[in-house]
DNA sequence: ACCTGAACACCGTTCAAGT
DNA sequence: ACCTGAACACCGTTCAAGT
């Protein structure tokens, strides 16, 4: 009656499973779907295990999303911007990489606005910040302050690239951007909104790349002494 | 056989039920427990009626969420931006009103994030803005632009606060929201994050009204001619 | 420690039926 | 047109049990 050794069994551990795999999978499915086809039970039939084994590697689905937001903060070059000559430049590069790096997975922006930034990746992008612009001569405070302005501005303009992309639409380029902005506004009643429905045509100024280091330039521009 | 008239029965009309109750009922729940709190089973328990009823006057959850984001835009006053005499004031009142009216009600951050920013409301407001920067004397796709990084700003701000508040804590002073900031920023290592720890101490300029008007200020400075 | 099966109390949405 | 009851295919999470 000793059978041979049950390798193929259902409750033991699984060599395979670990945080990493589990955020991989995670991010697959968010860039698949957009952020609603995130759930306990998508990532777990994604790696081939019961919903509830999640559990031993995140407390809640929140904790989950916390640490899939915070990962994709962390994979930004720091080294880069640290050793940058001028602050200007690093800001503007460090902010660039910061958006670049959201809009590659746009379903992930809206699960980040409910967690906060306070990972240890946003974390380490911050005292980035804070170093460059202690190098830029601004006080602490004011530092601090600029800081968070440049924080702001960065999260808000990924914030409403991303509301008004259609979920599922990973990468997606200015001319996706700008259509969908377009879009968003081609409901303007010229009648009633002249303005809104003139700027809806010349759209192609109002978003992408150009359009966000426009801003990025007046709000530094602001920042001089 | 015949029963008196059946005033107490289930299935037919009810003549209290309109829109403009439903997204009151929803914007209280979502003022008393957060975001997570809204359901379209939670809102129909809230007016007394079968969950499915919602769907004579919403399409969709979805659609849902969009109309109680917009309708809080909508309440903005235009009327005094639009006759101010200077831009400026006129600028800095309408971004503030914007910040209180949904700091008020921080629980429908997150959910305006999913949205877009399309409805009446938001465009409405929108085309004031345009007016007031087209009157600062910026050419049509400046003020298009500028338009733009202005309300990336407010939104940006507002999401950072709404996302490091616990749920269920409506019109949240500057002193919870410092709080807060500073509980987000506190697990900060000196040792290797000395700047973001300093200014975990000096939070107090990082937050409110005042670090709020602070880079209001900066970027209104940065937009001048 | 790590995983499964089964269950709990929820979801959004649809469909047929009643007024 | 407006509402209900019942059902469908989902959720996040817990608990006891297996390795």
């Amino acid at each position: 009656m000793t059978g041979s050794v049950p390798q193929r069994s259902r409750p033991g551990p699984r060599r395979g499973l670990t945080e990493r795999a589990i955020l991989d999978a995670a991010l697959r499915l968010v860039d698949a779907g957009g952020a609603e086809a995130l759930s306990v039970r998508s990532v777990a039939a994604e790696l081939g295990i019961a919903p509830n084994a999640l559990y031993t590697y995140f407390r809640t689905k929140a904790d989950l999303v916390a640490a899939l937001g915070d990962d994709l903060l962390g994979r930004l070059d720091l080294g880069a911007a640290r050793t940058d000559g001028d602050w200007r430049p690093a800001v503007v590069r460090l902010a660039s990489d910061l958006r670049d790096t959201l809009l590659a997975h746009p379903g992930v922006v809206p699960l980040l606005m409910h967690t906060g930034f306070a990972g240890p990746g946003a974390l380490a992008a911050g005292e980035v910040l804070l170093e460059l612009l202690s190098r830029a001569g601004l006080p602490d405070d004011d530092a601090a302050r600029a800081s968070y302005l440049l924080q702001t501005y960065v999260l808000g303009t990924v914030a409403l690239d991303a509301a008004e992309l259609p979920p599922g639409a990973p990468r997606p380029d200015d001319a996706t951007r700008t259509a969908a902005r377009r879009a968003a506004l081609g409901g303007a009643d010229p009648a009633r909104l002249p303005r809104t429905a003139a700027a809806a045509d010349v759209v192609a100024a109002y978003n992408g790349d150009a359009q966000f280091r426009w801003g990025l330039d007046r709000l530094l521009d602001g920042l001089r002494g």
